[in-house]
DNA sequence: AGGGTGACGATCA
DNA sequence: ATGATCGCCACCC
């Protein structure tokens, strides 16, 4: 068993980017278990539909599509919230990092999620 | 088998 | 910051 699961994962790891938060190619790949494997991630990008396409960046939160389709990207972000430094997206603000976070204190519930 | 392709990533000049 | 290089992984001729 290898790529049909592969592919499983990876969609399932972009699945669970939040609404105002983005992730990277490499990060998604990681979290679906197959670090290394980022340009799976693109061909399933590429192909599958139904995805949150506009919440996967490059590393440091670089849009890496060219054309219309960055612009897109942009501004769908934008319009869920995420902001930009310059070309970039502010990480440090909208990285999605399941698994990060000091769990010193109680986690804050949300109520009002997505 | 051999070679080419991606919405990549880290490193180095 | 920018471009080149090399490493990566699955897929498609």
């Amino acid at each position: 068993m290898t790529s049909a699961n592969m592919q499983s994962r990876i969609i399932a790891a972009i699945r669970k980017i939040p609404r105002g938060k983005v992730s990277t190619y490499g990060a998604v790949a990681r979290a679906a278990g197959y670090p290394g494997a980022a340009r799976q991630v693109v061909g399933i990008l590429r192909t599958a539909f139904g995805l949150p396409w506009q919440r996967v960046l490059g590393a440091g939160g670089v849009i890496k599509l060219r054309g219309d389709a960055a612009i897109e990207q942009r501004l769908r972000l934008e319009a869920e919230g995420v902001a930009f430094r310059g070309r970039r997206v502010d990480m440090k603000r909208h990285e999605f990092m399941p698994l990060k976070g000091k769990p010193s204190r109680v986690a804050k519930p949300r109520t009002t999620n997505d």
